[in-house]
DNA sequence: ATGAGTGCAAATAGTTTGCAAGCTG
DNA sequence: CAGCTTGCAAACTATTTGCACTCAT
C-alpha cells in the first residue's frame, strides 16, 4: 500500500469517518494514477465485485469532504477525484481526445484568493481545467 | 439592443450560422445579466414560447463554437454561459449559496498556455471557477 | 429550393436518494 | 450495540439524439 494511501486512511480516521474495505479498496484505485478519475472510472478500475457503483460515488462525496482527495470537472462537467498526494494542490492538463493527463504545478491560488477577499467572501474553492490536445493527437 | 447583441449576431452571420428569432432572444436573455447562466436558466429568463429547451442547449452549443459565448463549470457540473463582450475573457466568481456572481478579470492565460505548451499541448481551453460565500451568505 | 434550424418525444449519462441489512469502532 | 456504511432499486437532473417539419438565406 502506497504511502499516499496510508495518509489517506489516517485522515479518514482523524475524521470520525470508518475504515471499511471498500474505501481502502477506492483509495487504492485512486492511488495507481496520476490522472483525475470519475466516478464511473474508479468503480471500474476496482477488483469485481469490489463494490456498488453507488457506494463509489459515496466515498468519493466524502472523501472530498474529509479532505482526502480533489475534485475537478471534465470538459462535459463530469466530476473527477484524484488523491491529494504530498504536494498538495495542483491541476491538470487534459488531452480532449484520447484523456491522458498531464501535472501542472501552476496554481493562482494566492491571486484568487486576493480577488476573492476583496469582494468579501469566505470559504474559497477553485475549480480549473485545462484542456487541449497532446502531442499524440494533436 | 444591446451592442454586445448586435456583435454576437454579426459573428454568428459570419460563421454562416443563420439568425433566427430563437437565437436573438437568446442572446438578448445572456445579454441581460451578468452572471453565467446554465441552459435551463437562460431558456426560464426567455419569453413563453419562444423556443424549445432543446434549442436553447443546441443553439448555446453552436454560440460556444462560434466563440460569441463563453462556457463555464458550476460546482455540481452544469454548464453555464455568458456572453462574450468587449473584454474578452473573464472569470467569474460565484457565491455557493445564493448564486450570485462577480466578474474577476484575472485570468492566467498566458501562464497556462507557456505551461501547456510546454507538454506539446495544442488548441488549448480552460475552465475556471471560484466558487466562496458572499458577503451576505457568508 | 436546399440545407440549417426547430419542436417533440425519447434516450442517455452522471449522480442522488430511500430503505433495509451489514459491519466498524 | 449504535450508527455509520453499503447494496439494490429507483428517482432525478442535465444533456443528447432521431426524425419529420419549417424557415432563413
Amino acid at each position: 500500500m502506497s504511502d499516499d494511501v496510508m495518509h489517506a486512511i489516517e485522515a479518514l480516521r482523524e475524521k470520525g469517518l470508518r475504515v471499511t474495505e471498500q474505501r481502502k479498496a477506492i483509495l487504492e484505485a485512486l492511488a495507481c494514477t496520476d490522472s483525475p478519475r470519475s466516478a464511473e472510472e474508479t468503480f471500474s478500475a476496482l477488483p469485481a465485485d469490489t463494490c456498488d457503483l453507488v457506494t463509489a460515488y459515496r466515498c468519493l462525496e466524502q472523501f472530498e469532504k474529509a479532505g482526502v482527495v480533489e475534485r475537478g470537472v471534465r470538459e462535459n462537467g463530469t466530476k473527477v477525484y484524484c488523491l491529494k498526494d504530498e504536494h498538495g494542490h495542483h491541476h491538470h492538463l487534459t488531452c480532449r481526445k484520447c484523456g491522458c493527463t498531464e501535472k501542472i504545478d501552476l496554481c493562482m491560488g494566492d491571486e484568487l484568493e486576493e480577488a476573492a477577499v476583496g469582494f468579501g467572501y469566505t470559504e474559497l474553492s477553485h475549480v480549473m481545467e485545462v484542456f487541449g490536445l497532446c502531442p499524440s493527437c494533436g
